[in-house]
DNA sequence: TCGATACATCAAAAAAGGTTGATTAAAACA
DNA sequence: TGTTTTAATCAACCTTTTTTGATGTATCGA
């Protein structure tokens, strides 16, 4: 998912600008964010982090009705998107929302769905 | 991509009250939308025409330098999700963005990216 | 009417993403 | 130390999305 700075992407990157390049890496960074987003299953998982506030996949699960496995491959994806966080305590990892990188991707309007307060 | 109301989305809304299923239908609206998004080619796209204002097909696939059968592709996938429009003159369609559409979905900071006034 | 232009659509192939069940690893506790 | 709990990871499989090159359709000008 993530680009590397490989061949590809030099042979890309040659003929154009700087400003481009730069622009280039803003639009590769929002399809990570954006990607990891565009999943029913992610919004809902992120809509309940929001209102329990913190929680761990066990009980995740329960609420989900989705094998382990399945949620762990899901948290991983917006949890490399750093849209959610992660503290492991003992065996547990508790899950809650990266409000402010919420905010700074979301429209306010939207920002309702991954709010505490509703 | 779209999910309609088929045997299995019955199925998986029995048990779920109202709360739940229009929840959902509203998970589902924005998977769509952020689908949609979630691509550098097309975010590339939504920043060229914001800044032209307005495009034809043509004078857009040499500006991303892009075959033109996977433009109409990209283009019909944005124009699905509401987030661009399209005129059509004569034999030339003309795409422009949904300003409105963008601004109910993204930050503040983010619509700056699509934006003419930069 | 006969090309030429502009664009959408199609079917097949390739690439990316998601699911599944099993395995691994680390902490907790008897 | 042996067992249980919690969760991450893996490989095989399946599904969805994207690319590719070709074809179809409508408009325009000669």
């Amino acid at each position: 998912m993530k680009q590397e700075m490989n061949l590809q992407h030099v042979i890309f990157t040659q003929g154009m600008d700087l400003d481009d390049v730069l622009l280039n890496q803003v639009f590769e960074k929002y399809e990570g964010k954006f990607k990891a987003i565009a999943d029913k299953k992610r919004i809902r998982i992120m809509n309940i982090i929001t209102r329990k506030g913190e929680i761990n996949v066990c009980e995740l699960a329960l609420l989900m009705n989705m094998a382990q496995s399945k949620l762990s491959y899901h948290l991983k994806i917006l949890l490399d998107a750093n849209l959610i966080n992660r503290v492991i305590k003992g065996t547990s990892s508790y899950y809650s929302l990266n409000q402010d990188e919420v905010n700074h991707l979301l429209s306010s309007e939207l920002c309702c769905l991954f709010r505490p307060t509703w």
